[in-house]
DNA sequence: CTGTTAGCGCATTCAT
DNA sequence: ATGAATGCGCTAACAG
């Protein structure tokens, strides 16, 4: 009853108990011992609590590897890859990814790179069906390292050109439509010039404009009274907003990068007595939940993440039923759109 | 070259290409095909790139299933279990989780079981090897629905009186020696009369105390001025800091059931007015990096995340090491630490 | 109700 | 450098 240390004969240690060491303990064979631990009907009461005994008694565990591969309904796995769960945005954006998910009862391993990303994608692919995620590396290289697993690609900006290397798949993000959309209701509420907060962040390099900054430098007709680099948290946020305001102190709404930096720049004009968004309008992107938990609450440039959930679920499942061979790449796109809340 | 739909022969739909399939089209064994997808050596570089070819042009995926049955190193996953990632406690959690895990090469599956949980946990336990997470369950029901699994029970409160299940071990967490902790430093601070805002959510019947209120009372020694039960969100949190101001205006210092709803808590102090700390010290649970994103930053009673991620590793690592035999619980305990920001 | 016969798809011995 | 045997641990069909 009480938890000895089993292995009842001092067999080597690391010799896993199999079903047929049950299936002798037990004094049956080993399809009963799969009918009692599997709550299979054909088969006596008396009998199944014997060979649960046994299994108890041995500390027998059934290969999850055995199993699945003998049975014909596979259980599914994808693969998220995000570059980190402690950014918001990848977090929600998870969040959104498991619940779909789990209505199609997929599973879903998380992996979050921090160290060699061919290694953590190779050891990935060991476990799951499909991978889907965010990527630097170019779509050939990704097959490459993934041994061939099928791809999801994410988009955070704008698509590659159509790479249409086989096997990668995706799911764009249309940023640019929600940025031009953002400046026209902020034009109607009176903003005159605009200001942008940018991400300083370019894999090592110098500085180098974001794709976001030249949709908005296009969509306000190069407008912009100027625009600041920082890092992408809430405090960088914060300092390059301080920043601009202090270069550029007409500066009537801003764009921050993301709503994380957003969120610095609201409590850094409350810091610095500016109104928001009385005098400065301030807008994020990613339409973060969390935008609400500051005051005022974040107007932002959302992305629609259960629809990004919804397409990538779309998207495995017609490779799953496909019984993942290749097929053509298959590509979705999300819209963004202007969530107003208080800041703009 | 380009991705036309496989299957060379139109057999049956669903039919798996395997390992003796490339071997035929290949014109080799399908030991010369295991060479040239593992890049072994044993392989000239002719047939390689042959057999490789032919893998691709039927779509060949060796089976994760197979290999990992047949393979000696066999690689681990652990099937994390959060009641959400819509929480940031969990969402931090997480991330503390996965960073430690892949330092030790463990995969992580995140289950947040939004419908029937014996369901989510069944399915769970056919990929994981281990399974670690918050749950309301006693623990003799916990390995019957994971089926034997081993099972790491995370305590945010305080721990089972020791129930030593086999297969069940626990990482607590000490959350009462920082409440006290957190007593002190308010008093000593000059705070006298103590309020809280508690959480209202429990599983579907009426208002029952938590066990944090419970040490906070004991810990304050009665000295309570009032208590009120919120929801467990920001808004939630603002709203029963409001009520709880309202109905005793005297409070001058609030313990938040978690850093979430003290969110809301310091929102609703400065949209009534009301300062912190200097009027009110407002103290959270959790020490959630989140805690900086307002202001004044969050005061916490903050939970050694990343070492209770370490503990969880420890402890699966050794049942790992043990080939996942039946061990004698293991437990293990992380504390809590008042985590002064500004708040307090 | 129970046992026997088959594989699942792959990597690992060995041989050659 | 390649091929032939063998077995990983389990469940699915069939028998009895």
């Amino acid at each position: 009853m009480t938890g000895d240390l089993c292995r009842e004969k001092g067999g080597p240690v690391g010799k896993r108990v199999t079903i047929l060491d049950v299936a002798e303990e037990a004094g049956v064979s080993r399809q009963t011992v799969t009918r009692a631990m599997n709550d299979m009907s054909e088969i006596s009461a008396a009998t199944r609590r014997r060979v649960l005994e046994a299994a108890d008694r041995l500390g027998y565990r059934p290969s999850r590897y055995a199993r699945n591969l003998v049975t014909r309904q596979k259980a599914h796995a994808l693969g998220l890859v995000v570059p980190s769960l402690r950014n918001p945005y990848y977090t929600e954006m998870a969040a959104d990814l498991l619940s779909a998910a789990a209505e199609r009862r997929w599973q879903v391993v998380i992996a979050a790179p921090e160290g060699d990303v061919v290694e953590s994608l190779a050891l990935l692919s060991t476990q799951v069906d499909v991978i889907a995620g965010y990527f630097r590396r170019p779509d050939a290289d990704l097959v490459e390292i993934v041994r061939g697993l099928p791809v999801v690609r994410l988009g955070r900006e704008r698509s590659e050109p159509s790479s249409a290397v086989p096997g990668v798949h995706a799911v764009d993000t249309d940023l640019e439509s929600g940025i031009v959309d953002a400046v026209a209701a902020l034009r109607e509420r009176g903003a005159r010039r605009f200001g942008m907060v940018d991400s300083a962040h370019r894999s090592g390099g110098p500085y180098t404009p974001s794709p976001r900054r030249e949709w908005f430098e296009e969509a306000t007709g190069g407008e912009l009274t100027g625009v600041v680099a920082g890092e992408e948290s809430i405090s960088g946020g914060g300092e390059a907003f301080a920043a601009l305001l202090r270069q550029h102190p007409d500066t009537d709404a801003v764009l921050m990068f993301n709503d994380l930096m957003a969120l610095g720049a609201v409590q850094t004009a409350r810091a610095l007595r500016v109104d928001v968004p009385g005098g400065v309008r301030v807008v994020g992107v990613d339409g973060l939940a969390l935008g609400e938990a500051v005051d005022p609450p974040l107007t932002s440039i959302s992305l629609d993440r259960r629809g990004l959930a919804e397409h990538i679920l779309d998207i495995i499942q017609i490779l799953a039923d496909a019984d993942f061979a290749r097929l053509p790449p298959i590509r979705r796109s999300v819209r963004a759109t202007l969530l107003t809340r208080g800041s703009a």
